[in-house]
DNA sequence: AAAATTTGACCGCA
DNA sequence: TGCGGTCAAATTTT
């Protein structure tokens, strides 16, 4: 117990310390945004609803970068109506703070972001779209790490947390009417696979230029920039896959797919990481036959049964 | 009462 | 100009 505490006690530290860092470079940059008359902050005296002026500008100016930071998509499959809460549920609590008819996808875009923003300026969203093809299908889109202390705790969380997802399942629309999808036959092929596997992740890295990045989204959730310290690269911390991917997945869970573009998977691979049942697998052995650009599905219906 | 969701409006970008 | 992402007031849920 006492451990626990003290573990406890260096997370928040760090976290603190994050905040620290975060802040000055907040008003660094504001500072530096500020500087011209015509530009910045003084906007916001233009007669625009004011906080809207301020988010605008610090999604302009500060998080410009935004769009680099890293950014993965998963897909879960269920297999049952009460199979997806459970299954969608990543161990981290969500806000929904928007939802979007999609352009040709036949069910709307849920938007998702971190619970603790407002409290410890987590900035992790994702996106939930229901499959067109497959509705047992949700593609989750990941963006952002989450620095909440939250990310620290989620292995812990339970299976039982509830996700609601709202997206909009009895709206079976679609926004245009170019394309006429043939989808039944398919629906039946996939949800008999379904019902063989039980359910289905696919996790899939797609935006690594961050690691180029001269201002990196991360340096928020890093507190020892510019320190000697090594491992600084996020790809070494140890924490890598605990705080970029679903920390918890559903024991329903039977497959996990890694795609990898240009990036480094042997490094994220070899990441040790404390969660769930893919502990189990021999991540070396993975490593081996590692190839880029190839899928190595897993399957671990085994450990599920 | 507080927290979470819904939903139409708004905004930037391509 | 239309689309995707976000905001925030209204509404619902806890």
């Amino acid at each position: 117990m006492e451990e626990n505490m003290k573990c406890e006690q260096v997370g928040l530290i760090g976290e603190l310390m994050q905040g620290k860092e975060l802040t000055k470079q907040l008003c660094d940059h504001l500072i530096s945004s500020s500087s011209s008359s015509n530009d910045g902050f003084l906007m916001v005296l233009d007669g625009r609803p004011k906080v809207r002026s301020w988010t605008q500008r610090l999604s302009t100016k500060c998080f410009k970068k935004r769009k680099t930071m890293p950014k993965w998509t998963s897909q879960v499959r269920v297999c049952s109506g009460t199979a997806i809460e459970g299954s969608l549920d990543d161990g981290y609590s969500w806000r929904k703070y928007g939802q979007k008819d999609i352009l040709g996808a036949k069910f709307p875009r849920g938007y998702y972001r971190c619970t603790h923003r407002n409290v410890q300026g987590c900035q992790a969203t994702k996106q939930v779209q229901k499959s067109d093809k497959d509705p047992t299908m949700y593609e989750i889109n990941y963006r952002g790490k989450h620095t909440c202390t939250q990310a620290s705790h989620a292995n812990k969380a339970s299976p039982s947390t509830k996700v609601k997802v709202g997206l909009g399942e009895n709206k079976h629309h679609i926004l245009t009417h170019q394309k006429n999808q043939p989808q039944q036959e398919k629906t039946e092929q996939t949800q008999e696979r379904v019902l063989s596997f039980g359910s289905e992740l696919e996790l899939k890295i797609e935006d690594l230029d961050y690691k180029e990045d001269t201002f990196p989204s991360f340096c928020f959730s890093s507190p020892s920039i510019g320190s000697e310290q090594e491992d600084n690269n996020i790809f070494s911390e140890n924490n890598f896959i605990e705080s970029f991917s679903p920390p918890y997945i559903s024991p329903a869970t039977s497959e996990l797919v890694l795609h990898t573009s240009d990036f480094d998977v042997t490094e994220i691979i070899s990441t040790p990481t404390s969660v769930t049942n893919y502990e189990m697998i021999d991540l070396d052995l993975f490593l081996d036959n590692m190839d880029f650009d190839t899928v190595f599905p897993i399957n671990t219906t085994e450990l599920c049964s």
